[in-house]
DNA sequence: ATGCCGACAATCTGTCGA
């Protein structure tokens, strides 16, 4: 049965938002149906569809009462965001990235008096310089659209698949190379810069020393070792981050067949 | 350096990206 319409102009006392780059949300239809149905989550973040829009499965999430608002691409990329109340899209592409910028890596939307950015952040080892310094733009734009709310004094939340692994404490001993684009100087002070900001990386606030991770890799039995990376993020502007009462990394995710190679992350916000 | 995965165009594999 769907909703109510009243249900939408009622706050719970809790907001959920999740996070999940699902590599493939074609081959991972059943796992985020199973989620959804489990965690109930208001939003869910996804990223790397890997598909266009008409390609979505959205009939087995709309089952679920969950309606889907799509930024797809062919073959790579892509982001969505999976959500049980009325919502409306502010951006379909980064601000500040040009009109020939063709990859699908972010959508914002309003919920409610917050802002919800989803980012699928440029990884940076592929295409040489050109793939690094992409990269690197993507990040001072997301600084600069970050700091345009914060002038604005908007509420928000910035969350996605970051591609940074903020410190050295984030990924297990051998996982990555030191010269990886994923820990790279120039990548943790672009990231540093947002944080400076003012803004709380989730994660972190709550849990400043646990070993965790969001993503092994499907090579070289990364899972079975816990040879993992964090690199999977939710940033909160200061009034959001007042509000944060709980975050969970979903590793069973990692367990199931044909998993992702990244698992949930979701923050929990009391209102 | 490593034992992978998914999409795609084109077969019974190769390439690209991550």
């Amino acid at each position: 049965m769907p909703p109510h319409p009243a249900a939408a102009a009622l706050r719970s006392p809790l907001t959920k938002i999740t996070t999940w780059n699902v590599n493939s949300v074609r081959i991972r239809e059943t796992h985020v149906a199973d989620f959804l149905a489990r965690e109930q989550p208001d939003l869910l973040l996804l990223q790397e569809i890997k598909c266009e829009e008409h390609q979505f499965p959205a009939l087995a999430f709309s089952n679920l009462g969950y309606s889907s608002v799509i930024v797809g691409q062919k073959s790579y990329n892509g982001v969505a965001i999976l959500h049980k109340a009325p919502v409306h899209v502010t951006h379909r592409k980064l601000p500040g990235m040009t009109e020939a910028d063709s990859h699908s890596r972010y959508i914002e939307i309003n919920f409610g008096d917050l802002i919800v950015g989803n980012l699928y952040l440029p990884n940076g080892n592929s295409n040489g310089d050109e793939g690094y310094a992409y990269k690197l733009e993507w990040m001072e734009n997301l600084r600069k659209h970050a700091q345009a709310m914060l002038d604005a004094d908007k509420n928000f939340i910035l969350a996605g698949d970051y591609n940074v692994c903020p410190t050295d404490a984030d990924f297990a001993p051998g996982a990555i190379s030191k010269t990886d684009a994923l820990v790279r100087p120039q990548t943790r002070a672009a990231f540093n810069a947002l944080i400076w900001l003012g803004l709380t990386e989730a994660v972190r606030a709550l849990h400043p020393a646990e070993k965790l991770y969001t993503f092994w890799d499907y090579q070289a039995g990364a899972w079975d070792r816990n040879s993992g990376l964090r690199i999977d993020h939710a940033l909160l502007s200061p009034r959001v981050a007042e509000q944060l009462s709980a975050v969970t990394i979903h590793k069973a995710e990692r367990e199931k067949t044909q998993p992702s190679d990244h698992v949930p992350v979701s923050v929990e916000l009391a209102n």
